[in-house]
Formats: structure tokens, sequence, C-alpha cells
DNA sequence: AATGAATGAGCTTTCATTCAT
DNA sequence: CATGAATGAAAGCTCATTCAT
């Protein structure tokens, strides 16, 4: 359990993808407050002991969670996102990926907004006011950020006068209210929401006509 | 111990409600998962017993937090809505009166999110879930349902061709992150969000001129 | 279970006391790093859950018993040293008293040398390393502090040259050291020790004749 | 896996030296009680099992290092003591030899207090107490047992009518005790100490002139 | 109406030890 | 020889809930 970076042998990564897996799993189906380092070793069979041999701290657990998903995310929504010309098709592109994304990893989604929302630092911080004390992230990461988007498009003119940081809010609150109506409605059909999304950003954002 | 609105003394109503208010706070202050029966009763210096006996489970004190923070949000909100004419003045109001809720009751509409995404029952539901099993509401909180607002402006031609559902959704979850994001930034210009927002759903329900 | 001074109940200050006592015994009888919360609350035959009703972490359990061992042997020696008129008489009466303390109150005195010997507080201090950084003591105390003894008689000229500090290391030590011998044999003769130890420092106090 | 002291490579030997030495640093650092195989492990880089092979059990180390630390003390201080005379000398031999050996391996001489007062054998025994019911020691010991030298000087008249027992109790104690006064104060002068144990000492077993 | 006391279930974490490789 | 992996036991602690007064 070297903590090293390289020193991990195959059945210990595997292990640990397992645990993370059970973890993911585990939360987003009960909850971030009843997934307990317990739960989760029962889910997989295994001994509470073995899941805090490989991560030392239930902390650590949550964390790799977030980096897996979090990383999925990213490896999905980067290329299409990236590859799109005009600051209208990257928004539109932002929000097909992300729908995409939640559509084929429903767990992975619940269990990201269940952390997002429920986790909280042993000093009473967010995961989110945690990571902004945080090291400047990698360069590509800034394409996941919407806000710049909307600054792209409002700076060369293609947006109509609007606040970025608002419209931001409310596109991100938007897409992560989509995880919560799946867990409600299994059969929502996300893929359509996102369309709507679409429709609306385009025609709430185009320059009055 | 009756937990029935009849054969309460004017004592026991104002406990229960000096109780909930605790509850309301502690919740919004710490977060649902931190909140415990003993913090509630700490916070208004009474004996943990106390609480309990009023209420008998923990649970039936989150659901009378729901109730008031609901019931005061109702309130506030249905006379503005009813109020306005059109589908389109009444989205408006339907959003500028949740967001001034929000910015005047930023502890309570905290206490509401937290609860929200925090609370599992017993059989682990979800709040919202376990009320969808519930007896149905009285006639006046249709009015705060905006699928019915998108619904009428759909019927009567007053707005484009849209998806009453979705856009519902996208509504209620834009107007649930302003509370998020008041959390993280309490300077957070909630109003301004809300303007914001009605220029989006007022651009993107309008027909095609 | 107020932590305010005053309001303790008849049945809260038994139940403190008998906790004190029990862990005072297991202390003394299975060591300090064997001293666990759950066998205390085994040897009164209460759940856990009571012990840490009453005290609510396990070191304001061991500050208990040390102060009211403390306390105890204060009572008991400081009378015995402040009638005494001549720093001679005063040292013999400390170490006699000392004894008698050890000889009447075994498992006390057992408990605590298993204390100062075994604790580390969180930051890994030892009981007088974290005691040392307290409040000034009550005057009472200064009594308890042979090296004023020694450092009366030497100033007085009525003990022989003599390094204050080292001789009451040397004196402490041989006293607590009765105690580990009475854990070793329950039927050594430690007012026989004493009056031993009596003997040695009025020899190695006096001036040379 | 032997622990018998044949069939030993020079490897294994070599390991089993660099874990006593491990745990006797460790020992001293952190305490008895906070010593475990994982931290000795990690303290010479290698993996708990590494060291568990070569021991077995945890209390198999403790015994090693109890073994190697008297070991070392008897080497230091037999030979000076024998070469001593008459029992005063002897007796002042013992005190400088023990405190020269304390100032000279202060990390040895913590450990082995800090076994001598936390260890406890599987059936709650100390180590005093579990080696009392140990083989007869070697010869060489004897020289070790301070109680032959008050002995000596008692009946050949070269000390003053005492008691032995007590006075050989007093002087292990107070020696032990220098060890704690300087884990509390690194720089204390156990020299100086020893000293004034030697001052006493010697005034205190002299026949009255 | 209020509350002190008690308790069991559950939590995260540490640790010595066993075992297969 | 060495080690990664697994595990049960036990630790300190929190909490919702029950009960007698």
């Amino acid at each position: 359990m070297r903590s090293d970076t390289d020193s991990s042998t195959f059945t210990e990564r595997a292990r640990r993808e397992q645990i993370v897996t059970a973890a993911t799993e585990v939360i987003a189906g009960t909850g971030y407050g009843q997934a307990s380092v317990a739960k989760i070793a029962e889910h997989i069979d295994v001994a509470k002991s073995v899941v805090l041999y490989h991560f030392k701290t239930k902390n650590d657990i949550i964390e790799a969670v977030v980096g897996a998903v979090f990383g999925a995310a990213a490896a999905a929504m980067v290329p299409a996102i990236t590859s799109a010309a005009s600051p209208g098709d990257r928004l539109a592109a932002y929000i097909r990926s992300n729908v995409a994304f939640i559509e084929h990893n429903r767990v992975a989604a619940t269990a990201m907004v269940e952390i997002l929302t429920g986790y909280r630092s042993p000093d009473g911080l967010r995961l989110d006011q945690a990571a902004a004390a945080a090291p400047p992230k990698d360069a590509g990461l800034t394409a996941l950020d919407p806000e710049s988007i909307f600054g792209d498009g409002l700076s060369s003119g293609q947006f109509r006068t609007l606040s970025p940081r608002f419209m931001k809010n409310a596109l991100r609150a938007a897409l992560d209210g989509a995880v919560w109506e799946l867990v409600r409605d299994p059969d929502y059909d996300v893929i359509g929401y996102g369309e709507e999304l679409v429709r609306v950003f385009d025609l709430a954002t185009r320059v009055a006509s």
C-alpha cells in the first residue's frame, strides 16, 4: 500500500478500482450521508478492513471517486467541446456532451452530485470550496468551465449582452438538475432534456435580430 | 405530544415553532448531515428530550421544517403569481417571487435545499419521492408548479413549441441552484441572477417573430 | 449532563464518582494502556455509552481520576507537612505522609503512577508536561513540591550544601518507586520503606558535624 | 524464522539487529503505547511483514529490545562495578556507571523505562513480573543487583545498619527517575544528578562516627 | 410539560497477526 | 527472504430513541 505513484501492483490497482466502483454505487444508491465504509465493503463482500487497507481513510475513497468521475467526464466532454468552432457551437457541444455523459454514466453522475451536495471536509467546507484553495488545475479543464464560453461569446459579439457568471450558474444548475430528475424517474429522457436546453440557451444567447 | 393540529395548547405550539426554527437554522448552518437532535436542542438551550417530546422522531422535525418553509414560500409566491394575467407574466412573477423569497429567507431556503438533497426516509427514499406517494396537495399549490405555466403558454399559443416538463425541470434547477450559489458566496446577487433568468426564459419561450 | 458547575444531580454525581472509581481500579489493575472505556464500563456493568454520557471523552475521565487522586493526596499530606516547623521535620513529614497515603490508597496511587508514565495528550505530551502549561496552581500545592523544602533547608543553613532539584528528583522517584514495588509485592512494607527513606534523607541532608 | 540463536545467517542477524534498533528508537520517541509494528517497519522503510517475519509477534520484538538494552547496560556497568574493592566503592561505581550509561544511551534507556512501565504480557503481567518466573539469570548479573552491594556492606560492617532491600529499591527508583527527567528536559545534567546520588548514598550508608 | 439517564447500533480508524506467493 | 493482501478485534466516539420521574 505504498503511496508512491508507480509502485502499485496489478492486484492493488484492481482492488482500488473495485472499491471506487463500489463506493460510487453505494453513494449513488443510498446517498452520501448513508454511505459508510462498512456498506462499501459489504457491497463487494470483503471485510471493512480491506477497504481501509487500500485507502487509509474514508476521505481518500471519496477523493478517488471524485477524481475518477471527473476524469471520465472530462475525457468525454473536452474533445467534443474543443472541436467546436464558435461559442454557440461550443455551448451546444458542452450541453450535449454533458447530458450524454449523464445518460451513459448514471451511477457515476448521481454519485458526483451526491458528493457535491453532501460532502463536508473536516473544517465544514464543501468539496468545491475545499477545491477552490487547491493548486491551479491543468489547462484542459478550462474548457469545462462554461463561464469561459459565455465570456467568449460576449466579447466576440456573437452572444447578446449577458452576465457570463449568471448564465454559467443557470446552465450548471440545469445540467445537475438532470441527474436529480434521473434519480426520480429512471426512464427520464435526459437526451431530450438536453436538446431542450440547447434550444433554450441558443435562444437566450442570440443577439436580437 | 400530539402531532395533530388541534388539541394543542399555546405553549405547545410555541415550543414546536421554536424547535422548527432552531432546526432550520442548524440545518442551514451545518448541513443536513451534521444537524443532530442534540445540536438543535443546544441551539435553543433546552434538553434534547424536550425536542423529542414534542416531535417523537427526528424525521418529524424535518417534515415540520419542510412544511413550514414550503408554506412560507407558497404564501409569498402564490399571490404574486396568480395576480399575473398572461403565462409570460406568470412565468416572470414566478421567477421574481422565488428569488425574492430566497433573498429574504436565506436560512430557510438553504435548509430546504439541504434537506432536499440530504434527507432520506427510513426506507431510503428522498423527500420528494416520499411526498410523491402522499395525498393530493391543496389546489393553491398548483400555482406553484411551473409546469402548468409552461403548459398554459403552450396551449394558448403564447409560448413557442416546447416541452413543459423539460422547461419546468430547467427552471426549478436554475432556481434551486441560486441557493447553493448563495451558500458559496453570501454576497451573491440573487436578485440580479433572477432578472437574468427572467430574460433567459422570456427569450426561450417567445414564439418566433 | 450540563457542564455548568452547580447543576449536577445527586444521581449524576454518584455515577461520576462511580465511574472515576471504576476507572481508577481498571487503570491500576490492567495498566494505563489497557484501560479502555469499554473495560471501565464493563467493570461497573453498564453500557459503554453510559460512561461517555457522563464524561464525553476518555480524556475527561482521566482528568477526573487525576484530580480525585491528587486532591485526596493533597488533603492527606498538606496538613501534616505544614504543621512541621523545621525543614528537616517537613521533609520527614512529607515522606511519611506520602507513604501513608500510598499504603492506605494503593489502588489510587497505582493508577496515578500508571497515568503519570502512560498518558500522552493528543499532541504527545505527558501529563506533567501538559500540566506545566496550565494556570498557576493554588498556593497550598507549593507545600507538595519537595523542592521548596530542600531550598528552605539550604538557604537557612539547616541542610548541607546540596542541589534542591536533584534531591527533589531523587526523593520523588524513590517515593513513586514504592508504588511499583507495592504492585510487584502486595505485602511490601511501604511504611518501613518510608522510615528507611526518612533516615536516608536525614543523613543525606545534615550539615557535617 | 528461527528465534533460536543458532542457524541464523548473517543477513538474518543483521535484519534482527536493525529491527531491534528501530523498535528502540520508535519506543523512545513515541512512547510504548504508540509504538506499533507498522511504525517500526516504516522507520527502516521495510514492509510490516518483514518485521513479523523475523520476530513472529510484537512481544518477541519487545523482549529482544529489553535483552539488547539490558545486555549493553550490563556490558558497560559490570566491569566498572566488579573492579571496585569495597562495598562503598562498588556502590559509587554502580551509580556512576549507570548514569553514564543513561547519558550515553539516552534512546536505549528511554525505551527501557517505557517498556518497563508500559509493557504487559498477554496475561497482564509486567515485564519484571514475567521475568521473575524466568530461569535463573547468569552469574554476572548478580553484580547488577545493588541489593547484594548493600548486603555486603551491611554484613562486613562497612555500612550502617540498614535494609538492603529498601536501599536497593530507593536507589533503583532514583536511577530510573533520571531517565524520566531526561525525557522531560533533554538538557538535564544526568551526570551531576549521579554525583549527588553518590553523595546521598555515601552519607546514608556510613557508619556513625 | 419537561428532562436526566441509559442504551444499542453504528461510525471511522488502528493494529497485530495470518497466509499465499 | 520478503512482501502484499486480508482480516477480526478492539478502540474512541456520535446519535436517535426510550423510559421513569
